[in-house]
DNA sequence: AGAGGGTGTTGTCAGTGTCAACATGAGACG
DNA sequence: CGTCTCATGTTGACACTGACAACACCCTCT
């Protein structure tokens, strides 16, 4: 890392990933643009366009940089907590819910197609990976291939990315009592789903609705 | 409504909503800038800034005006289909996200807390109405007032909300088969939501989970 | 050694939000 | 009826942004 940098950066192109996930959590999706994110690199106003054809294309390597974060957050809670099959889906859920609030800004990012280029293919496979590791906790709770999984699927995305998305916006605020969206409060609302989405189930036999599972993984670098 | 305009507007601050609202559904979010809507008014560029304190007061306006649009939506809607009051959620949720799929922009600025002045006042109290009125089915269909009731609005809030943005930002496109949010869709969805919504309730007596309803109430004005 | 090209810089343009200074004219007040 | 006031609209400016063109540097390959 030479201290007064010579003329040519050497790799611009991964501190601009790294300046521009730290602008994000600084200063939110606004913050992020190619100007501020040469400063932080030390470098004129236009050399990030030497590495990224243009704004869009620098929040959509930011995008795609998150869902992989993203999915590691995931990863990583399904692997802490020991959790019997039929919870799957459930842990899965928390961890999405809870990346969400501890980190805002990515998780908006990940899902502001209007100004990424969602046909990215690296984009779109890191977004694949995600939902299908979230979606492995489902077919692990059984109801084989019923005509209906896809619905349920449908479903549990839909519930999950909701209760995001309402947290983050504050949705919930009309009501009384605020949802904050930490994970005892989320694995309870997602308990209420059970029966939806294991038909197989009785109620009776979903075992202690609210017992433990990982609180805080360590942050991704 | 004078032609060649004398030198003042007269009624510039509705003429701004009018414009404004235009300019979202043509242009998107990003494209309601204040000089594209004085552009739109006839006016020059600072005259908005009389009427309104700044660009995120605009979008406060807006977004008031696309709450209450979107309400006056789903009363419509539950006004013209005969629906027994235990389909009251799901009708209520139909109509929101059919909302969500025929207004994307609109959908989109209502939520965009990062965007507007969220405490604002008359904005608070649009969100508050729409979601009573989205919530009333859910009182319909029983359940008392059980220590679980707040958990079961989270619930219904997020599920609907979810399949909303899901949607929009093109989150099922991960998924084979595409869910397109129309009506009939989207009652397939919530009708699995039956036996966590309304616990009194047995599945079976819940009748015909894909009976008529609305398809197509008349647009907004 | 010399040429080529990838990388970084400088300068510029159009677009935006926001402010200050100025212009207009409608309504209040005598 | 005359005048004055002030809300409303205009003009011009500044800082910021994304994007492009022209130029400068220096690494690498032959």
């Amino acid at each position: 890392m030479p201290s007064p940098r010579s003329y040519h950066h050497g790799s611009l192109k991964s501190a601009l990933v790294t300046a521009g996930l730290a602008a994000l959590d600084d200063l939110g999706i606004e913050g992020v643009s190619l100007r501020e994110v040469a400063r932080r690199c030390g470098v004129s106003h236009a050399a990030p366009l030497r590495h990224v054809p243009d704004h869009r294309a620098l929040l959509t390597v930011l995008a795609t940089a998150c869902a992989q974060d993203m999915h590691a957050h995931i990863t990583r809670w399904m692997a802490t907590g020991d959790h019997p099959p039929h919870l799957g889906l459930r842990e899965a859920g928390v961890a999405y819910v809870d990346y969400a609030r501890r980190w805002p800004a990515r998780f908006r990012l990940v899902w502001r197609g209007d100004l990424i280029h969602a046909e990215d293919p690296d984009y779109r496979q890191a977004m694949e990976a995600l939902w299908s590791t979230v979606m492995e906790g489902l077919e692990a709770m059984g109801g084989g291939d019923s005509p209906a999984t896809a619905d349920r699927r449908l479903l549990a995305m839909a519930v999950v990315h909701g209760l995001s998305t309402l947290t983050l916006e504050g949705g919930f605020a009309a009501l009384g009592p605020s949802y904050s969206a930490v994970p005892e409060e989320t694995r309870r609302i997602l308990d209420l789903l059970g029966p939806a989405l294991a038909p197989g189930l009785h109620p009776a036999n979903t075992p202690s609705p609210c017992d433990a599972g990982p609180t805080v993984p360590p942050r991704p670098p």
